[in-house]
Order: C-alpha cells, then sequence, then structure tokens
DNA sequence: CGGCTTAATGACTATTGGGTCATCAAGCTA
DNA sequence: TAGCTTGATGACCCAATAGTCATTAAGCCG
C-alpha cells in the first residue's frame, strides 16, 4: 500500500489555463450538465476546492472554456481577408486553410459540436457566440463572395444563403469528429474532405473559363 | 382559488406515445441530463410514477424515443431509390425530397442534434443510429453517385469522401435549427438553403452537357 | 349498485454533485 | 530557522432528482 502524500505545489500563474483545457475536454466529451467538477479538477491536477478559487461557479467556467481560443482566429482571418490581392476562390481558399490550422487541427475543434449542444441552456454564450464568431465568419465569407461576383468571377448567387451553404461542410466535419466520427473505423480524411468541398465549389460557384 | 381536483383518466394505449413525444421535445431542448422526468411527465400530462410504468429508466426513455421516427424514412428512400428511373441527379434530389418532408418539416427534425451531442455518453444508441440511419443513407447517395459516374453523368470523383461532402449540409441544416439558429432575427430560408446546395452540387457534379 | 382489476398518483428514499470553509502547509522573508 | 502570507485541500452541507411503492380511484362486469 502506498499512502502517497498528496505532494501540493503552488502554481497560482499555471492553475487557470490548465483548469481551461480540463474544463474543455470534459465539457466536450460529456456536456455540461453531465461534466462533474471533482472530474474536471481532477483532470486539472487539483482538487475541487482550488477549482473555486479562479473560477466563481461552474457557468463562470463554461463560459471561459468556450470564450478562449476561437475569437482571435475571426480576427486573423480578418486580416488575412484585408491584405488579399488574388482570385476571390483563393481568398476562400486561404480563409479556410487558415480555420483549420487554427482549429480544426486543435483542441478548440471541440467547441462548435458544445456550442450546438448547449445553445439553448446558455442563450447568453450562444449570443455571444453567434455574434462574435459565427456573424463574423460569415461576414467574411459572404465579402468574398461579393468580391468575386462584382469581378465576374463567380456567378450571380443568392449571397447570404451560399455563405451558410459553404460553411456548413466545414463546421460539420468538426462537429462529426466529436460525435458520431467516433463510431468509424476507417480513420477520418479530413485533407480529402475539405479538398472535395473547395472542388465542388470552385465548379459550383466559379464562371467557366472561356 | 380553483382547487381543481385533478381529473386522473385511464389511457393505457395512448401513454407511450404522448410520453415519447413529450420526451423526444424536452430531450431535443434540454439534452439527456438536464432534462427531468417530472417534466417530461407534466409535458405528457402524467405524473412520474405514470412514467415508470410504461418506460423502465430514464435511459430505457431516451433510447426509445430516438428510435421512433427515422428509421423507417430510411425504408422509404431506399424504396424510391430502387423504383427511380431518370438522371441521377434527379434521384438526389428526390431523396432529399423526402428526407425534407418527412425529418426536417416534423418533430424529428430535432434528433440529429440530439444524437450529436449525447454521442459520447451513449456509444450503444450512437452504434445503432450509425449503423441504421447514417451507414444506410451514405449507401443510398454513394449508390446515386456511383450510378451517375458509370453513367457519364457525373465526373469522376472520390465517392466515398463526396459523400460527406453532399450530406453534411442537410444535416447542419437540421442542427442548426435546434442551437444557433435560434439566435438569428430572420426567419430561416431552409427552401432557399436546399435549393442552392442542390444548384452548386449540379454544377459542381455533372459533366457538362456539349 | 357493489365489488374487482389495474391505471394512476405523489409522498418518500437514496444518491449525486455543486458549492463552502476551517484547516493545512509551501515557500518567502527577515 | 521562526513566522507569516496565501495557495491548496477535502470533509461537509444541502438542493435536486432518479427511482419506488403503498394508496387511490377509474371504469368494467355481474
Amino acid at each position: 500500500m502506498s499512502t502517497a502524500k498528496p505532494v501540493r505545489k503552488r502554481r497560482k500563474e499555471a492553475r487557470p489555463g490548465e483548469l481551461l483545457a480540463a474544463a474543455l475536454t470534459q465539457f466536450v466529451e460529456k456536456g455540461y450538465a453531465a461534466t462533474r467538477l471533482d472530474d474536471v479538477a481532477a483532470c486539472a491536477g487539483v482538487s475541487k476546492g482550488t477549482l473555486y478559487l479562479y473560477y466563481a461557479s461552474k457557468e463562470a467556467l463554461f463560459k471561459a472554456a468556450i470564450q478562449e481560443g476561437i475569437v482571435p482566429v475571426l480576427a486573423e482571418n480578418e486580416a488575412i481577408a484585408a491584405s488579399h490581392s488574388g482570385s476571390s476562390f483563393s481568398l476562400l481558399e486561404k480563409l479556410l486553410d487558415h480555420w483549420w490550422t487554427r482549429i480544426g487541427c486543435t483542441a478548440f475543434a471541440g467547441i462548435p459540436k458544445l456550442i450546438v449542444a448547449e445553445a439553448q441552456n446558455f442563450p447568453e454564450i450562444a449570443g455571444y457566440y453567434y455574434t462574435n464568431v459565427i456573424a463574423r465568419g460569415r461576414a467574411l465569407v459572404g465579402a468574398a463572395l461579393q468580391r468575386g461576383v462584382s469581378s465576374g468571377e463567380f456567378r450571380q448567387c443568392d449571397i447570404e444563403v451560399t455563405i451558410d451553404v459553404i460553411i456548413a461542410p466545414v463546421l460539420m466535419l468538426l462537429i462529426w469528429e466529436y460525435s458520431l466520427g467516433r463510431c468509424e473505423q476507417q480513420p477520418a480524411r479530413h485533407r480529402d474532405y475539405l479538398a472535395t468541398h473547395l472542388a465542388l465549389l470552385q465548379r459550383g460557384l466559379c464562371v467557366p473559363q472561356v
């Protein structure tokens, strides 16, 4: 029997980040209501009491876990769009690539599933996310579309609706990965999926070259 | 003050269906863990004790609520595909239209969101759903694609990946409706969305007519 | 109408898990 | 090293809720 004495170290700086990472993992995996704070704390290597030293409540922890991460990427994509020169379609490619590199490949990839699952229970968070992520992402794609239509690169289309049709497969990829994707035995082919989406899109959007 | 005496009626036949409908509504709205059986019972107009007369546990109720509804529609779509004559693209249109009529427009439309949210907590249900809904749906779309490629109607493409890219916007539409869609003030334009998806797809998939 | 079967009830139990706080000890400072 | 500040702990409290069961009464049958 090992009477392992609990080595309690004082690491005030590192705690918030570690707790947030642990919380995000647990919330994404189990959902908000089914996540126990004891588990989050254990996952971060501290006790539940310590968790309450840094976050006032379960809901506060939830909000913090969701708000870190994605929002900065929108700003980066806005910068990419602002400085872009080249075809409008290549802008769409760039935006998608950056999104994938900064979100799709990271631990933040689980956030869309979490948002979708909990939006009804947390209207305030849903509103925040809608304004700061969805609306800005839609604006970026919409501007690229408008630019392409104006220049004659893209066909005329219903911009607002097309935005959603373009974004949906990208979001669905992330959501899938954290839900039914776990039922598949074959490894997911993310890059092929995104490439196929873009290829279909290119032929669907672009005016044929003469 | 009305001391409304509770009129308790005996309706053994109607209870299971009413409980299932109430349960589905509540589960879709709040998620599994956050749904209280008292609420489900109240929503169905009975007491919690009555609920346990018909379903052995919360989990049993959950399974029953999910399993009714969607699976029969797959069989219907399989029949549509089997009896189809005409272009492969028009088959895709037919399948989508039937899915929308029988699922997208109904109370079952919330099931995809529920599955996505709870798949990790209920691997058994996720597996059932994957086998009986996802795999069969993919097979249908895959067969239509293969048919189109073989006849020269569609370009060569990676069938397996294209299936997912085609299905994703349709699933995302339903999921959206029960999550962040609630944040939008403008009414959703489902039919335009589906029409745009199909239009992009047609130009993306089909070999141009000479 | 009286008796009987069983659908329906709701008070009750047991457990879970969010949140608190008295206590402990890491590690700095003089 | 003694003393002090404060980061960390985990036993505890209590509200919420899944699940039970003795009791009630709806509605049929003779």
